[in-house]
DNA sequence: CCTGGCACTCGATGATACCGACTGCTAACG
DNA sequence: CGTTAGCAGTCGGTATCATCGAGTGCCAGG
């Protein structure tokens, strides 16, 4: 499509307004980039590039700015060469190195890892793993009517959904929970027994019932969101308005997670302005990694931030984190 | 200390700030406020409040911007007499109306709903219940080296800290579950054994001792921090960096949960500006108020905004939901 | 095809003037 | 003596205008 001369010219507008966020002028590409001609030349193909979709002029005497084609062209020619600087990737190894702990904690700290060392907002989506068992389940009376159920996967994924019951006896509750971890214990999460047996006393099956059907509810929804640094989005626009917008959907879990999982069901890791599909983040770019434990899709990670992020260091440090952590968890 | 004209016309200068975000003249004093003088004797009294340090002028030929003194006279003269509107009291006798379920969903709710209907920032701080008692306490092994240990407390907050242990047998995490179950289970969080008594089996012991370690730790940090509209923010701020400030400040959990528990320990519910102690804060407000379940303190809730948000309908909205709170918490 | 040169465009910057909101002061008034 | 009308003065905000300069498109010559 592009032959080199106007690749490496995109590239470098790309480059130079990433780093300074200014419109990039021809005198600009020649002094950066490794293409040996003249400006005019520059110019010439510039005005080409435009003419293909790829920079617009903010206006008639200005420099370039890349349109959501450019960026994706520059992406587009990076994938897999992303590289961070030696002190970014110490930061990961020795984050991981110490890591330990509890799942939540887990990724609580790892979304502030990735935020840190990327000066960008991050973001964890973590996934009811498909394969991963049920190690455990009781329920726990919290008042006469209230009861919770407290479920552990061997993910580490707690549930507690509660239900009501009428007020059953102690025997009734802990013959439920002998009934439950009889079934339950061990079988994957996406095989859920649809009923369980009745056992004869109606009072333990109503209670075994709607435990069952809590648990349910409660294992399908799971999908938990951890965001971190929004504040760097302060940083990365100017008006307030953008600032708003996008804080607005970074609170809104459900969009977030939807929007990731989007993403990486149209086999994207970068999702540039419109890309998204949302419109309020038309200028942002998203960069998502999924992770694995033990062999298996668990979750996404990935960073926010403004069209003119940094890709290369967004992509190596979403992959490199991405992989640790998969690692991390599935030593357990 | 102040007479009644200056005082009235202090707050008349307050209100009328806080709705327009302007200076305010003396003419608009007389056309808002009851003082039934000209506009050539506000001016002598607004001279008078700037000396005493009530106001300021923004430069000479402005009107006048309540100084942090002039809030919080302000705020002291209104205590007490806030009031909502009835679409806003609406909403939260419907939300408490239909709110059910588990502790962690009900506070996540109640802060979304809190900041929707006063646009603001709205935080919620669950402390540690110190009269709640343990209800269950079960051990789940992980993986083989890692087992987490599952505790929930009568507030229907879970706990669960993992320990690593060199793997042992089922039968010691059956008899240590045992064990910590027949000891802790109905003693209040505060009262927490130093020991457990020997079994003789030096596996179980040890095992035993660690996860009372666990989870004496898990208990004493445990002050969980819920925060919904960040975004509102965006719009109580004109500059990206107070913004960024104030956005950074939200997401370390530790400085938002100790401030809120200085400003209570302080006997305050309003605190303005740098009365926060967090200088990053010097131009937000904080209004907090404590939730109490069945009778004993349980958490506070708050409202974060610009120091010239809206006092009143602030403190209304806050004590109207710390009030159903605890009351639909306390139902179970 | 490339390039030096050149006229041109247009935002950014800065100077200048003007408007208007508001003040402080003073003198008059009840 | 407190209150008020009137008035001169202050100063930020806005509009106007000229200037500057970065960057462009185009053309003619290599």
């Amino acid at each position: 499509m592009l032959d080199d001369r106007k690749s490496s010219i995109l590239r470098a507008v790309v480059q130079r307004y990433i780093e300074t966020a200014q419109p990039v002028g021809s005198g600009a590409v020649v002094a950066t980039s490794d293409v040996r001609v003249s400006s005019a030349t520059v110019r010439n193909e510039m005005a080409v590039l435009e003419a293909d979709g790829y920079l617009i002029q903010p206006h008639t005497s200005a420099g370039r700015v890349p349109t959501e084609k450019g960026y994706r062209f520059f992406v587009d020619s990076l994938k897999g060469r992303g590289s961070l600087d030696l002190s970014q990737s110490q930061q990961v190894r020795s984050f991981f190195a110490r890591a330990h702990g509890e799942l939540e904690n887990m990724l609580r700290s790892t979304v502030h890892l990735l935020s840190t060392i990327t000066d960008n907002t991050a973001v964890v989506v973590q996934e009811g793993s498909d394969r991963s068992q049920i190690r455990s389940v009781q329920l726990v009376p919290l008042t006469s009517t209230v009861t919770m159920i407290v479920l552990v996967t061997s993910s580490g994924v707690v549930h507690k959904p509660t239900i009501e019951v009428l007020d059953v006896g102690d025997e009734v509750t802990a013959a439920v929970t002998a009934l439950l971890s009889t079934h339950l214990v061990g079988t994957p999460v996406r095989r859920l027994v649809d009923s369980l047996p009745g056992t004869g006393n109606e009072d333990v099956d109503t209670v075994a019932a709607a435990a069952l059907e809590a648990v349910r509810c409660s294992l399908n929804d799971h999908a938990a969101l951890y965001v971190d640094g929004a504040a760097h989005m302060a940083e990365a626009f100017e008006t307030v308005e953008t600032i708003r917008d996008v804080l607005n959907i970074l609170e809104q879990q459900l969009v977030v997670v939807s929007l990731i999982q989007d993403v990486l069901d149209r086999g994207l890791t970068v999702a540039i302005g419109t890309e998204t599909g949302v419109e309020p983040l038309a200028g942002c770019a998203l960069v998502v990694a999924p992770y694995e434990v033990e062999g298996e899709h668990a979750g996404t990670i990935g960073l926010l931030g403004p069209t003119r992020m940094n890709y290369s260091e967004a992509l190596a440090a979403v992959a490199l984190v991405s992989r640790r952590l998969g690692r991390t968890l599935s030593e357990g």
